[in-house]
DNA sequence: TGTACATCAGTGAACGCGCGTTCACTGATGTAC
DNA sequence: TGTACATCAGTGAACGCGCGTTCACTGATGTAC
């Protein structure tokens, strides 16, 4: 396991808030949003079964919380990735692309907890798109056009990601999306009228 | 005798082992596979919680039952849009898409049964690629790049399919899957050397 | 045609389990004096 | 510097719940005679 050691401490845990999250993250990733147990999570840091619950009201203030921050961590992952578009709106695509594909990987608790169906991240498609269609619209892209582009990005992205954590991918996602997206962009080059 | 609806029995149920498939569909529909429990499925179909245990040895009988149906009722959509690849691929592959939008939203239960993480659909990319993959290359596409591009429209599908259902997708899926696929199309064709 | 019987799809009570949550408690820690 | 105390993060026993599963049973149905 990926464990952040500590000594063992007797009574205080000393960080328990932090832990029980990182536990909830790593059991999520195991087995899934709905395979996770609070008391499993408070097993895993050494604690009873109470405990937890004078850092979250709920389970359900738990998850809530995982899917909080997993969406901080993603948001920021991708925005990283974007660079503004900089140098040129095909690379920043790419990464994107690969930033989504890498975060499902390898932070596979805190990218289930977004979106497992429940998960309060409704508000996210202005903040996953929009960036992005913004960025495009400034290049020469269409308003509507890159809106669309980018939700499609985003829809092969999250398609790959989950088609691989299913093991239903008989190749690399990295070279789909690299070959994906240089399609889908070449593509909505030859619709423009002016080239 | 294979009609849904009968009369309320007394004793006898008559197609109790249908009937809770359905009900089992419906439940994970509305719940997701993990919020489907075999007493409320059996509840759903007026009968004694013990009762499923005649039809199915487990709960995870029942489940896997439901995956297989899925499976073979999604496999006979696609196959039937894909219809051969003709009059042509592109055509072909637009159907295949919505198919899969529409599979998606009108038979919520299985569609989110089969591609539950657990499910033994492994084996299905063969299935679900590889006629498309053929067709494609008869058509004249590289035999590499017909398997990709099927995997990307798979993806694409796929992921819009999933935002929708977490009602991220600002837009309607078909025009999305749309431009999308006659931009991957494009793309591909611009990479092709003999055109 | 009516009766006896085998079959087997249903019942309902019971079980063990793990979970989420509560509650009164306890003991480690920091701070005021 | 040592002592008293308030704080509050932890304990562990207890609860109620719904679930999956079993078991001995029961009664509707079809069939042999």
């Amino acid at each position: 396991m990926d464990l952040p050691e500590k000594p063992r401490r007797a009574y205080h845990h000393g960080n328990l808030h932090q832990a029980l999250l990182e536990a909830a993250a790593a059991l999520v990733a195991e087995r899934g949003p709905e395979g996770f147990s609070l008391l499993d999570a408070a097993r895993a840091c050494g604690v009873s079964a109470s405990a937890p619950y004078k850092h979250f009201t709920d389970k359900a203030a738990l998850m809530a919380e995982l899917a909080r921050l997993g969406g901080q961590k993603f948001q920021a992952r991708l925005g990283a990735a974007w660079g503004g578009g900089q140098p040129e709106a095909g690379q920043a695509f790419l990464r994107v692309g690969h930033a989504y594909l890498a975060f499902a990987r390898e932070e596979p608790g805190y990218y289930l907890a977004l979106f497992r169906p429940g998960s309060m991240m409704a508000d996210m498609p202005d903040q996953a798109t929009s960036p992005m269609g913004r960025a495009l619209a400034a290049i020469g892209i269409g308003q509507g056009k890159a809106g669309e582009l980018a939700l499609q990005i985003w829809a092969l992205s999250h398609g790959l990601a989950s088609l691989e954590r299913s093991g239903l991918l008989p190749m690399r996602a990295e070279t789909l999306i690299d070959t994906g997206v240089a399609r889908l962009l070449r593509g909505l080059k030859a619709e423009q009228p002016g080239g």
